[in-house]
DNA sequence: ATCCTCCCCTAC
DNA sequence: TAAGGTAGGGGAGGAT
């Protein structure tokens, strides 16, 4: 039964495919290789016209499946569209602000249609309490905190309250009704009859008020609300979860009946085994393991040694096996479990990949069309790709809230703020943290409420609801759904299927060994995606601050949120206000979705994990201050979040403990020791049911990359170049698509390890392999950071071609990309552009650049550029291009040990004789038999394990990666072998060498590999934008201050204009330029002014640590952290803001004008030290040696900052503010 | 001390 | 059939 509908669901149309499954024995080991078995399927394409038909179509759902857009810049279908007017609750009142502000500016005030009434709210309501504060507040109305007999309340609103409740408030005269009243009101603009919605007692908590009343369209802002036409949480939407939805084979499963049969035997801890590396799928393949170390561990053999072989920095490992420890096993293994695969070798697969065609139509041997299905396929890709596309999102909203807020708050909205105002926005005029991760709060984390949500069972749970018949039986969701014997990993198990034992991340097949009839149902990635969209949709409109964990998952900061509740109630009494939201939160997604989320709530957001964890599913926790140390005693280590099985064995194998309780007599000292200073003292903590960790929400994005680690199975040369062009140009996309660009790439290639079979346990998975790195620099032709794929496509080819590895071996490649920099301060000009700055830059460049970039960088090493390569790429740090394209003057200069080894290197590269060390190793244990099982699960323990290399493998790995025979650097930097070359030679080590050699190619690569004096180069991009800006009438001081989607859209629209030849009519953007720069043009910029301000005590500028106020001493603490942490992309325009706006508030007070004196001073101090460039008013060019230019920003930032605050000291003592030379 | 590079580890 | 991606915290050890 299982097979027809499953058939149903996934269908099977690859007669290849069918015909192996059929002609395999099971019992049997691998059948003979019976070649040319295999015919083409009937009715299948030609092989090139249509790459592969089965790839892309096929019997699934047509719903889920990916509808794939141009647009979108993965191949993934599932982007998120903006949460554009989305905002945070919080933040809600300010946009009505702005609107009554805009209004006023044009003279059309909102119409005082609340006049003489005065409001107060109870208990939850949609639109939630601030916005019906604000909504009453513009509209004329009194809002009111407290509601005692002296207030003059005359309406009270509520969406749901209890019949006796609603019988008190009549008895005193106090009109009862529903919050769309408000709304409604608020939407005509016109008091609407309140009798029309009065609360009936029998209302239920169905608050229409989401369904409409929320969308105060008529204001002209609908800023703090959902959108109709995003998934809402008003209305209950049938739209992209109907429109795909097709009825399809819902009934499908209608044959059972919904009886699930007991498991067998709850797992409760099931080995572990798989990890990111080390996939359970390959246990079972090595058969001669790696030694295995005294816990267990299996120990590296060291490969390629000294005699120069390769050796992989990594490799792919066993997961260690179960209770192999010494004292192991506290956990009594289930022993009866199913291994991840049956056989040590896809003999599925094996067949298969004996046929050409085969091949060329399902795995990167056809580069294109295995790339795109593949990342439309991969549930992980996806997940990642969601996950960034959230942060964004959130991080949009809120610096768009912040900006607004901002606004708001200058245009002087001091109107005086009804009676109370416990609410009150104050928020905006404290100098809040700038850096959010910054001690926000010390002190006061206790008083956090942190909230946790996460769907159960997500992919499952959104499944389901087209497939209700399904709901209470064990269901799983994997590709495929066929085969009894099948590899396909499941993503998501309902809880009925935990109940046997089955577990994310596990095989369908041992799955089915737990549960035969479990029900597997495919992907629907359109649907998850959709899902999220309103789940956060929902989730901003009651968090002061939010942080997006996944797809499925968020930490909420609902601290001010629960105390206005708590204050707006009549009757606080002991009522948890946290957990009634948690709950309102959960109807609200309910009844957006169908599914359940649960909810963990705490004072910190490492306990509202383990609340959740508590709470699934479908329910809500909240794990109350004085019952931690209870509810955290007998949990297992890997409770923690962040404490996988790596860390958990470390803690296991040095104090042979098993709980947290457990752990709480072991040292601080001792746990640093074991794991780390950072990581120690987080255990420590986290045992005491400590974690300051604060929210973080808009952290600025690292790296960008894109690898495939499944299905890399390449014929020859051509095809994985083929494949590394495919992979740079989906890099280059996804770089694109986030508006950054980098100026250092890492390629990663794994290879099948000599003892793995040829196919690996997992049907064109990886298998057991060995790992290797190499990085190296890239850059467009200036010097600056590129995007472009056929840059970083031909780089990663002539790091993997450096390896001379053979391509038949390959099966994992990816690309990722470093130091990063926003397209909008980054290069991204015409040439001509380039062209423009280029002058300017070599102006300003020629004299200080000789000064950062020594002879060395400069001198040592020219290489001349091939002609024919374009100028603007270079290479970088990792290897020399070939020998010929090395100078042999600068080659003579070279120490002649160094000198041989570099030459040495050339040759064997030449020969192909050099064999890379891995740097990393992915096997299996030899211990592990077949039939064990092994299990995956995320949830639990079982998952992932990643064996590390012994200790003293470790340390050997690591010295050996460095060295590689040879200095890793050196190696890496010359593609040379790993020969230890013996050039130590004078006072230097080899490895110190390499890296001598490595640093002097490394700056010279970015920049030209030219001297500056003689091509003028080092015109850095920056250098462009000003340019460009000046050229097209912008002032770059204003432009820098700008949002960088602002820039880059002004930026757009000025070329246009430009380039269209209106650049004379004043554009939007020049015009608020000219605006800014009228409305604070100083001269107080000058170091020198007579000053009316004391000066500061102490002259940080050489004694920074000299305190004079503690205060004053924190606000630098945190200037100083502040650059550190902005100080590779500039200080983001909300940052500056809120410190402008703090000082100019100081320099308003005689106490305070002081303390502006000594953060300015502090703040200068640090800018020079940083970026030595003064704050000149002729230069405006700070670039470093990498191009960047946060240097330039930040002195932009602290001008804009001084020419503020020195219009309000100018005010009052007729001149600005001085902060002498130094 | 602190930074930088190259990993390892973890999470979903 | 099957889709084992990816970003960021942080540690080790060398450079500065
Ligand atoms: N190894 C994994 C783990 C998770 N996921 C996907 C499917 C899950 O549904 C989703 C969310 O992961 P969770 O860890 O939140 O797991 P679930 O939501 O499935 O279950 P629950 O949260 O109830 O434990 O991510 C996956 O594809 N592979
Ligand atoms: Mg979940």
């Amino acid at each position: 039964m299982a097979s027809s509908q499953e058939r149903e669901l996934w269908g099977s149309e690859d007669p290849d495919y069918l015909e192996a499954l059929v002609n395999y024995t099971f019992s049997s080991e691998k059948k003979s290789p019976s070649v040319g078995t295999k015919r083409k399927r009937t009715a299948s394409p030609e092989p090139e016209s249509d790459v592969n038909p089965t790839l892309f179509t096929g019997p699934r759902p047509p719903k889920e499946t990916v509808s794939s857009k141009n647009e979108n810049y993965v191949y993934g279908a599932a982007n998120f569209g903006g949460f554009g007017e989305y905002m945070f609750r919080k933040r809600a009142k300010l946009q009505i602000q702005n609107v009554q502000l805009a209004d006023e500016d044009e003279g059309t005030k909102k119409p005082q249609i609340f006049k003489g009434v005065a409001i107060y709210v109870n208990g939850f309501t949609d639109p939630p309490f601030q916005d019906l504060r604000e909504m009453i507040m513009a509209y004329g109305g009194v809002f009111h905190a407290y509601l005692d007999r002296k207030s003059m309340v005359t309406h009270v609103i509520a969406s749901q309250l209890t019949p006796a409740k609603i019988l008190e408030y009549q008895r005193a005269k106090l009109k009862v009704v529903k919050p769309e009243w408000i709304v409604k009101s608020v939407e005509a603009e016109v008091l609407q009859r309140w009798q029309d919605y009065t609360l009936q007692p029998g209302a239920v908590g169905t608050v229409a008020a989401l369904g409409q009343g929320t969308d105060f369209s008529g204001g002209g802002s609908r800023t703090a609300v959902v959108d109709v036409d995003q998934p809402s949480i008003r209305a209950p939407q049938k739209t992209l979860a109907e429109a795909f939805a097709s009825r399809k084979h819902s009934q499908a499963a209608s044959s059972k009946p919904p009886t699930v049969q007991k498991p067998p035997e709850p797992i409760q801890d099931p080995l572990e085994l798989t990890s990111p590396e080390m996939y359970a799928s390959d246990l079972l393949n090595t058969t001669p393991g790696p030694s295995r170390s005294p816990h267990g561990r299996i120990l590296n053999k060291h490969l390629g040694g000294s005699d120069g072989s390769p050796s992989p920095t990594r490799r792919v490992t066993d997961p260690n096996t179960p209770g192999s420890g010494p004292n192991a096993s506290a956990a009594p293994e289930p022993t009866e479990q199913p291994s991840y695969a049956m056989y040590d070798s896809n003999p599925v697969a094996a067949k298969l990949m004996e046929s050409t065609e085969w091949r060329r139509q399902h795995t990167s041997a056809n580069p294109q069309a295995f790339t795109e299905s593949y990342f439309q396929n991969s549930r992980l890709h996806h997940l990642s790709a969601w996950k960034s596309e959230l942060r964004q999102l959130v991080a949009d909203a809120r610096e768009q809230a912040e900006k607004a807020e901002e606004l708001a708050t200058q245009s002087g909205d001091s109107k005086p703020t009804m009676d109370v105002d416990v609410t009150s926005m104050q928020g905006a005029r404290l100098p809040r943290m700038l850096v959010p991760k910054r001690d926000k709060g010390k002190g006061k984390e206790s008083d956090r409420v942190i909230m946790h949500v996460d769907f159960d069972s997500f992919f499952v749970a959104a499944g389901l609801v087209d497939r209700p018949q399904l709901k209470g039986k064990p269901v799983v969701v994997c590709h495929s759904g066929a085969g009894k014997v099948s590899t396909s990993e499941i993503a998501s198990a309902s809880y009925e299927a935990r109940t046997f034992g089955i577990k994310n991340g596990m095989s369908l097949g041992q799955a089915r060994q737990l549960c035969p009839n479990i029900q597997p149902i495919p992907y629907e990635f359109e649907k998850y995606k959709a899902f999220s969209l309103k789940f956060y949709t929902i989730l901003m409109a009651f968090a002061d601050d939010l942080q997006a964990v996944s797809v499925d998952e968020a930490i909420l900061d609902v601290s001010e949120r629960v105390a206005q509740l708590k204050m707006a109630s009549d009757d606080p009494g002991d009522r948890d206000f946290a957990k009634e939201l948690a709950e309102h939160i959960r109807d609200k997604v309910r009844e957006n979705t169908g599914c359940e989320v649960s909810v963990g709530i705490s004072h910190n957001i490492m306990l509202a994990r383990m609340a959740t964890r508590h709470a699934k599913p479908a329910k809500s926790y909240h794990l109350l201050p004085g019952d931690v140390p209870s509810h955290l005693a007998p949990l297992e280590i890997k409770a923690i979040h962040g404490v996988g099985r790596s860390i958990r064995d470390k803690i296991r194998d040095k104090f042979g403990v098993e709980t947290l309780g457990e752990l709480l007599e072991k040292s601080k000292d001792s746990l640093q020791r074991l794991l780390g200073e950072k990581t120690g003292d987080k255990i420590w903590k986290a045992v005491r049911g400590i974690d300051d960790t604060p929210l973080e929400s808009d952290k600025p994005r690292k790296s960008v990359s894109a690898e495939v680690n499944y299905g890399i199975r390449f014929e020859n040369n051509e095809q994985a170049e083929a494949f590394v062009m495919n992979l740079a140009t989906e890099v280059s996309k996804r770089l694109k698509a986030v508006s950054k660009r980098g100026r250092f790439m890492t390629l990663k290639i794994m290879v099948r390890r000599a003892d793995a079979p040829l196919e690996a346990a997992k049907f064109l998975g990886h298998g057991s392999v060995d790992c290797y790195n190499k990085s190296a620099s890239i850059s467009d032709g200036r010097g600056g950071a590129t995007d472009d794929a056929v840059i970083i496509g031909e780089e990663s080819w002539r790091l993997l071609k450096a390896f001379n590895f053979d391509p038949k071996e390959l099966r994992g490649i990816g690309i990722q990309i470093q130091k990063l920099d926003n397209v909008a301060s980054a290069t991204e000009l015409p040439r001509g552009q380039a062209r423009l700055s280029f002058r300017t830059a070599s102006k300003v460049g020629e004299a200080k650049r000789p000064i950062e970039f020594s002879d060395e960088d400069v001198e040592i090493l020219e290489i001349d550029r091939p002609p024919s390569a374009p100028p603007s790429r270079s290479s970088n740090i990792a290897d020399l291009p070939s020998a010929s394209q090395i100078d042999q003057s600068v080659l003579d200069s070279l120490p002649e040990d160094i000198k041989r080894e570099i030459l040495d290197s050339l040759a064997q590269n030449n020969q192909k004789v050099i064999q890379p060390k891995p740097t990393r190793s992915k096997t299996v244990p030899s211990s592990r038999l077949r039939n064990e099982i092994d299990l995956t699960a995320e949830g639990d323990g079982s998952e992932t394990r990643s064996q590390s290399l012994p200790p003293s493998g470790s340390q050997t790995e690591k010295g050996s990666a460095d060295m590689l025979g040879v200095p890793q650097h050196f190696t890496k930097a010359v593609s040379m072998s790993p020969t230890k070359a013996q050039a130590g030679g004078p006072g230097i080590s080899k490895a110190a060498a390499a890296r001598h050699i490595t640093k002097q190619l490394a700056p010279k690569h970015k920049v030209p590999f030219v001297s500056p004096n003689k091509h003028g180069l080092f015109k850095d991009r920056t250098d462009v934008d000003d340019v460009e800006l000046r050229a097209l009438g912008v002032d770059p001081l204003f432009f820098r201050e700008l949002p960088k989607d602002i820039q880059k859209e002004q930026l757009s629209i000025l070329r246009q204009q430009r380039s269209a030849g209106t650049r004379n009519s004043l554009g939007p953007f020049e015009r608020a330029a000219s605006r800014a720069s009228s409305r604070s043009r100083s001269p107080s910029l000058g170091p020198l002014r007579t000053t009316t301000a004391p000066i500061p005590v102490a002259s940080y500028t050489t004694l920074p640590q000299i305190k004079k106020l503690s205060k004053v001493d924190d606000v630098q603490n945190m200037v100083r952290d502040w650059v550190k942490y902005r100080k590779t992309e500039g200080p983001s325009f909300a940052e500056v803001d809120r410190i402008c706006t703090y000082l100019v508030k100081c320099a308003g007070s005689d106490i305070g004008l002081e303390n502006v004196t000594s953060i300015m001073r502090y703040w200068r101090m640090i800018l020079r030290e940083k970026w030595r460039d003064e704050e000149g008013v002729s230069k405006d060019e700070i670039i470093d040696v990498d191009g960047n230019t946060a240097g330039l920003a930040w002195w932009n930032a602290f001008r804009n900052v001084k020419r503020k605050v020195d219009e309000v000291v100018k005010k009052r003592f007729g001149c600005g503010l001085a902060l002498g030379r130094t």
